[in-house]
DNA sequence: GATCAAAAATGAATGACATTCAATATAGAA
DNA sequence: TTCTATATTGAATGTCATTCATTTTTGATC
C-alpha cells in the first residue's frame, strides 16, 4: 500500500468518512455532473477504497441523492436567518423564477428536480407566506383541476417553477453544475444579496426565437 | 450464423432496419424502461446484429430520442383528424392535466419530459386555440415575469403541466412504460373517446397526505 | 500493553453494458 | 460475371458500478 498517502488517510479516517465522501461527492459532481462522476475518483478525493463508499452508501444514486440533500440543508438553515431583501414580495417570486431560468441545464434528473423545486418552494415560502400561491391557484383553478388543499397547491408551485426553467433551457445535455445551482438558489432567497439585486436588475434573458408553426419535433427547439 | 434466422433476416433486411429498429426500440423501452432496455436485446428483436444499430443511430440516447419522436409523431398524424369530444375547453384541460398526474413516474429523463410536454401542449392547443393560456398567463404576468410571446408562453405552460405531475408522483423508480403514457395521452387527448369520458368522469386521484411542517428532506415526501 | 472479537476498510475481481472495428456479405452498376 | 461501394456482423474493448475475500483497525478485557 502507499505509505505516504495511507498516513494521511489513517489521520483523517474514523467517523470522518461519511463526511469526506459526502464532500468528493459534491466536489466531483459538481464538475462533472453525476453521470460522469465516478465512484472511483469519488473514493480517491475522499482518500479511501473504492469499496468502502459502499459501507455509508447504498449506491451511487443513494450518494447522489445524499450528497443533495446535504447542499439543500446547509441552504435552508442558511435561508432561515435571512431578513426580507425586496420589499415587494412579487419581486422575490419574479427574482426566484427567472434565476431558475437561467441555472437549469437538460441534464437534471428528477430526483434534483424534486429536491430544487422543494427548496425554491420552501424559501419563497419562508420569505413571503402564500402570496405567490394565489398566482398558481388561479392556473388550477380556472382549469378546473380539483386541488384546494394549500400545501399541495404550493408544492405544485414548486415544481411547476422547475417545469418552467426546463422550458427554456438552451444548452442541451452536458453536466449541470450543483454548486452553481446552488449559488443562484443563494442569490435568488437574498442571501447573497448584491448578485441578487444586481441579477434581479436585469431584464429577461434572451429567449430562443420560437418557430413559427409548431412541429412535434425536439430538434424544432434545440 | 443461424442459418434458419438469416434467411427471415435477409428477407426483412435493407431499408426496413430502421423501421425495425425503431419498433423494437419502442418494444423494448416500453417494455423495461429505456435505462434497463439493452442494445442487446433492441438489436435481438430487430432480427439485426448488435452493431448494425450503430448505423443508424448515433448512441442509445439517439435511438431513445428516435424512438420518442416516432410515437409522438404518430400520435400527432391522428390528433389531427379528431374533432371535440368534450363541449368545454377547460374540461379538456383539466382532463389532459388529470392524465398526466396520473401516468408520470419519477423515472423520467428530460427529454422524455420534453417531448410528452410539448405534444400535450400541441394536442391541447390544435383542439382548443389558445385558451388554456389565458390562465397560465396569469400566472406569469402576475409574477411580473417578464413573458409576453405567446408561443414561449404555451410552450412554458405544457412543461408547467409537467411539473405538476412530477410533483405528485407516488412510486419512485421503477421504468416508465412509453406505451401506457402513450395510451394516457391518445385518451387525453381525446382520440380513445370512451377510456376518455370514463376517466375524465373519474374523481381526482387520491393525493398524498401533506407534512404539516413543512421540511427540506426529500424523504419527507416520498 | 497484550489479546481478541467485532467492525470497517481495502482494492482486485466480477459482471453488465455501450460502443468499436476488422472481417464478411450484399446490392446494384458495368 | 465482376467489381466496388455500402451495409452487416458479432467478437473484442473499455468503462464503470458493485461485490467480496482479506487485511486492518477498534476498543473492550485482562
Amino acid at each position: 500500500m502507499d505509505t505516504k498517502r495511507a498516513e494521511g488517510r489513517v489521520a483523517r479516517r474514523q467517523k470522518r468518512n461519511r463526511t469526506a465522501l459526502l464532500e468528493a461527492g459534491e466536489e466531483v459532481m459538481s464538475e462533472k455532473g453525476i453521470d460522469a462522476a465516478t465512484m472511483q475518483e469519488i473514493a480517491e478525493r475522499a482518500d479511501v477504497g473504492a469499496g468502502t463508499v459502499y459501507n455509508y452508501f447504498k449506491s451511487k444514486d443513494d450518494l447522489a441523492v445524499a450528497v443533495l440533500e446535504n447542499i439543500m440543508e446547509r441552504l435552508a438553515e442558511r435561508i432561515e436567518d435571512v431578513t426580507d431583501t425586496f420589499s415587494d414580495p412579487a419581486q422575490v417570486y419574479a427574482f426566484g423564477i427567472r434565476q431558475v431560468l437561467e441555472t437549469a441545464t437538460g441534464d437534471v434528473r428528477w430526483k434534483q428536480l424534486l429536491h430544487r423545486s422543494e427548496v425554491i418552494a420552501d424559501a419563497l415560502y419562508r420569505r413571503m407566506g402564500p402570496y405567490p400561491m394565489r398566482d398558481m391557484r388561479l392556473a388550477t383553478e380556472a382549469g378546473r383541476f380539483n386541488v384546494t388543499d394549500p400545501a399541495l397547491i404550493w408544492r405544485l408551485t414548486s415544481h411547476a417553477i422547475v417545469g418552467f426553467a426546463l422550458g427554456i433551457t438552451k444548452d442541451g445535455l452536458p453536466p449541470s453544475s450543483i454548486n452553481e445551482a446552488v449559488i443562484r438558489l443563494l442569490c435568488m432567497t437574498g442571501l447573497a444579496i448584491d448578485d441578487a439585486a444586481e441579477l434581479a436588475a436585469r431584464p429577461c434573458p434572451p429567449l430562443p426565437p420560437q418557430p413559427a408553426p409548431r412541429k412535434n419535433r425536439i430538434s424544432d427547439y434545440m
